[in-house]
DNA sequence: AACTTAATAATTGTCGACAATCTTGAATCT
DNA sequence: AGATTCAAGATTGTCGACAATTATTAAGTT
């Protein structure tokens, strides 16, 4: 599942180590949302320095893991439905100018591919027509394929280097397995379409109706929920 | 003009200040883009250790103006055309969506403010009939405001967080005092306007074109220098 | 002379300790 | 009792030194 985390090198200090395993504890919630960081707590925990740490630490600020305030300390961040709503909007922005790019910049071959990618998809899904998988995975899997396609290295820092970690973050702690996944494996052929077609500002606009529709299903349910 | 800077919380600690400074100098490029930063010769040049001095590395590496490697060092961002015109790219799917959301989420008081801003911005530019102010503080100014009406943390940390000083960068090293001013001043208006009608679609329809045409008014400049 | 290889120098990564700041709790005052 | 002040405790910020890695230089070989 990992393979398709992006800008990933094989992690080689220690520093790195540690940030990977902390992503992943804040990601999966085994670090709460919303919860302080100790400095001196977790250097025991993970049996390294406290400079070490704040190496880590950092970098879980730079992809918005955690928020720290000056002479005060670190918090994971919350979990906000206003959070997640706000990113979701980013996104549509985002992905979708980076899909209006990949109608130009990606080559046949890796349209090609992302083809027969999304059919296997197809045909895993009816397999198991289950949800779980295609959720997890293949959808990131296709976004991630097409915000790469964009050529636009900006793009690609910005999506899948500081917000990808806390989309999964989001993804984990509301629990979305949604029942989207059939009219999202839809959504998505047809954006792949209009890339193959070369046609940037139809891919865009499908894009950010694709990202709009599963924020606005998300909305919904969390408004049955809160009744 | 710092007034206008966001996020911006006053300098508290000595790492901060390192920071700033660095920051400053790297924008105005008195530390030479693409250069390699040395730790030990910026620790003593500033008389700070080798620890503050990397906490404000790591700063400076979260707002993009430099790039490390493991084991190896960091280096200030090259300047280059493909990355100018690859900001231009997010910044006009950020700052489209946040003229979008402005629309909607700014108090009256807010757009009047931001009316009579303009108004004298007006006044100014015919006044010294010149080029520089407006477009140094006035344009950044109002893209500041607009964003900020956006009310949306997450863009609002991106854009005026992690790219701003990026773009400032640019803007000094490329030396921007552009001929677009009169006319980025009443697509500016048009805007707002559309901002005041509560015309979402139309707003960020208007901010979208603002920001491709100082693009591509930069991609053309360029390709003459380069014949 | 050009290319490898080995030793040296320099730089980055990591560590533990001290200083400055913030938080907590008890004692005091109104 | 409630609020305020002050002191003790804990946490973060900063420092200098050591270890690990990389860059540089010199020697040696073809």
């Amino acid at each position: 599942m990992n393979s398709l985390n992006p800008a990933r090198q094989a992690p080689v200090t220690t520093a790195d180590k540690i940030f990977e395993t902390m992503q992943h504890e804040i990601v999966e919630g085994e670090i709460l949302a919303g919860s302080k960081i100790s400095e001196p707590e977790l250097a025991k925990k993970y049996q390294v320095s406290r400079s070490t740490l704040r190496e880590a630490l950092n970098r879980l600020e730079k992809c918005h893991l955690i928020e720290r305030k000056a002479n005060v300390g670190s918090r994971v961040v919350e979990c906000t439905v206003k959070g997640l709503l706000e990113i979701y909007i980013v996104r549509e922005a985002l992905e979708g100018m980076a899909c209006r790019l990949a109608a130009t910049q990606m080559a046949d071959s890796e349209i090609r591919e992302l083809q027969s990618i999304l059919a296997s998809h197809g045909q895993d899904k009816k397999l198991q027509d289950g949800v779980a998988y295609y959720q997890e995975e293949g959808d990131l899997d296709f976004h991630y394929r097409v915000i790469q396609g964009s050529n636009n290295q900006q793009l690609i820092n910005i999506l899948c280097g500081e917000l990808y970690h806390l989309v999964r973050m989001y993804r984990c702690q509301f629990g979305m397995n949604s029942p989207r996944a059939t009219r999202a494996y839809d959504e998505h052929k047809a954006i792949l379409h209009a890339i193959a077609d070369r046609d940037g500002e139809l891919a865009e606009m499908l894009m950010r109706r694709h990202i709009a529709a599963s924020r606005k299903n998300i909305e919904r349910k969390l408004e049955q929920e809160n009744l």
